[in-house]
DNA sequence: AATTGAGACAACCGCCCTTAA
DNA sequence: CTTAAGGGCGGTTGTCTCAAT
């Protein structure tokens, strides 16, 4: 564990170490007739320009003696109007900056030290359901700061996203979703489902956040799912609450009207290519090795142009768990899905959780492929950078990539004549990322992949071979599990055809996606229907095992619910 | 021994909300 | 009703420490 150093006891922090950037609202505050600061001889006070005459505001880490100035403040007058800290005792600190001494280092009862387990475990539960409300969460953790566990969990994306493991443990995410089913008294949906209906006059189910988050790994089982799938099949990007989800939902359908440019996936190619150059090395890595040079060219313009920002663009934004839920909607959609499933997770966990035993119907993703799609008339009126030129941008690269998906579907070996969504993960970088995580859980595990390893390659590049990752190539009778292409495309579920229930390959997503599938037009109107289309299409595409997403907007659920009656 | 990168931590910045004048 | 102060909160930045190279 680390000493926390006293800044007071290590001179080297002190004075020059902060500088004023600009005017803060602590200078605006700024109060006059101050008397000579009581820490002045420490050589450290001042510094910063200032406004109306009185002594400068200072700045940097706080000293032995100014805490127990602000300390015996507090004392006399308890917290608040802190404001009054520098009146009262000449303390040249704004008061939010005694606030925050007091806050985060100097009230009792301050817990200090690394977090306990127990601590880390309710830490991540509790962002699986608030987001980044650090305030709120440290409400649940005695002793601990809203400061603290924002670090903590920077820290963790941050080493979570290199090591390309889940944010979110199985463990965690379905115990969140166990207790969401009951009165959470974290009730963080309330907050998320109301910026994402925020603006739009839109009325979707209460659809929460929350649900979607311990749900989604319905859908991230395998880390190339999160990375493309759920990125790029869901729009790619959620908008900003300003923006509103529909706005997104309307881009979306905007792209599925553009399909006639795109035939098949090419849009869903893009978000991984959206993806793919997050990652420089090793997106290059992946693009050679497949022969996907061109994809470079292609997405180059968005290089520059980055219509998506950092947040929006691509998988690994998804794994980025520092977003304000409570300003962005694409935060919570963004990355709090979970790339894939951790290793707390008992052995069976994947399928336990890929089919939630509580899982509502409105915790599956379709919600929102299934929200109404706004009228075209239904402008964006996001003024958001982020989304400037979203569209636009989309096209542009989807048209570069028309050409390249051609040429690269025919290198490919595969006998399916479209580009699956399983294709687009074999360029998700994520994988890479994850790769070596997955070859321990699945050699931990035993997976049913025995025969079709993930683990049978050492390079990265080499695990996104087609033979490593198409589960659909295997026939039937090596892969019963995965059906056949006739399989995927039954219009409906039926528990009792087949006995391919028990096998949890069955409910992998991946599964879902990498079925062969060789008419095209299936997945054309998956994604149309992914991508929000307009639900009075007769589009009813079936994926996999018979999940039909039936016209009715929430019609489906039944289904839903009846494929996780089935497999409890 | 020097360098580098990750982790930990502290503090500031800026936005937003509440409230009182 | 308006406005500004006070305060809360989330995001970001900068520095230090330490371990690996």
């Amino acid at each position: 564990m680390r000493v926390v150093e006293n800044p007071a006891i290590n001179p080297g922090h002190d004075g020059e170490m902060y500088r004023v950037k600009s005017e803060s609202d602590c200078e605006m505050m700024h109060q006059e007739d101050q008397m000579d600061s009581p820490v002045g001889d420490d050589g450290s006070s001042g510094g910063s320009p200032h406004r109306g005459g009185g002594p400068p505001l200072k700045k940097g880490p706080w000293t032995s003696a100014e805490d127990a100035i602000l300390v015996d403040y507090v004392k006399k007058h308890g917290e608040g109007n802190w404001n009054a800290v520098q009146k009262n005792t000449g303390l040249f600190r704004c008061g939010k900056s005694c606030r925050l001494r007091w806050a985060n280092h100097l009230r009792p009862n301050l817990k200090k030290g690394a977090f306990t387990p127990e601590e880390e475990r309710l830490i991540i539960q509790l962002h699986s359901k608030m987001g980044n409300k650090w305030a709120r969460m440290a409400a649940h953790l005695p002793g601990r700061t809203d400061n603290e566990i924002k670090n903590y969990w920077n820290t963790r994306i941050k080493r979570c996203q290199r090591a390309g493991l889940p944010i979110y443990p199985a463990s965690v995410c379905n115990q969140s979703s166990n207790e969401d089913q009951g009165s959470s008294d974290f009730n963080c949906g309330e907050n998320l489902s109301s910026d994402l209906l925020n603006g739009n006059g839109l009325y979707l189910p209460d659809f929460t956040c929350d649900n979607f988050i311990a749900n989604s790994e319905a859908l991230s089982y395998a880390p190339q799912l999160s990375a493309v799938s759920i990125s790029s099949l869901l729009g790619q990007s959620f908008a900003s609450k300003n923006c509103g989800f529909m706005d997104q939902v309307n881009q979306a359908g905007m792209l599925k009207q553009s399909d006639h440019l795109l035939p098949g996936l090419s849009d869903t190619i893009n978000g991984a290519l959206s993806s793919v150059d997050q990652f420089p090395n090793d997106s290059e890595k992946l693009k050679k090795a497949l022969g996907f040079d061109y994809l470079h060219e292609a997405n180059s313009s968005s290089k520059t142009i980055a219509p998506f920002g950092g947040a929006l663009t691509g998988s690994h934004a998804f794994l980025n768990g520092t977003f304000s839920t409570s300003r962005t909607i694409n935060g919570p959609l963004k990355m709090e899905l979970p790339s894939l499933q951790d290793t707390e997770s008992d052995p069976n966990s994947w399928l336990k959780y890929t089919v939630a035993p509580a899982m509502q119907p409105t915790e599956l993703v379709d919600p929102y492929l299934q929200s109404p799609t706004a009228t075209p008339s239904v402008k964006s009126e996001c003024a958001s950078p982020r989304n400037s030129g979203l569209l636009e941008e989309l096209l542009h690269e989807a048209q570069g990539l028309r050409s390249g998906r051609n040429q690269q579907l025919s290198v490919r070996s595969s006998s399916s004549s479209v580009s699956t969504p399983c294709d687009t993960t074999v360029i998700s970088p994520e994988f890479d990322l994850c790769q070596e995580y997955w070859e321990e859980r699945l050699n931990e595990y035993a997976a049913p992949f025995s025969g079709n390893s993930l683990t049978g390659s050492t390079a990265p590049v080499s695990a996104a071979s087609p033979d490593v990752f198409q589960l659909s190539k295997l026939s039937p009778a090596q892969s019963p599990s995965l059906g056949s292409g006739e399989q995927a495309m039954e219009p409906a579920y039926e528990p009792g055809a087949g006995d391919t229930s028990s096998h949890p390959e069955n409910f992998r997503p991946d599964a879902f996606f990498s079925g062969n599938t060789t008419d095209s037009s299936v997945f054309n109107n998956a994604i149309a229907m992914l991508l929000g289309n307009d639900m009075n299409t007769d589009c009813k595409p079936v994926f996999g095992h018979g999940i039909v997403f039936d016209t009715s907007p929430w019609s489906n659920m039944p289904h839903a619910c009846q494929m996780s009656e089935e497999f409890k």
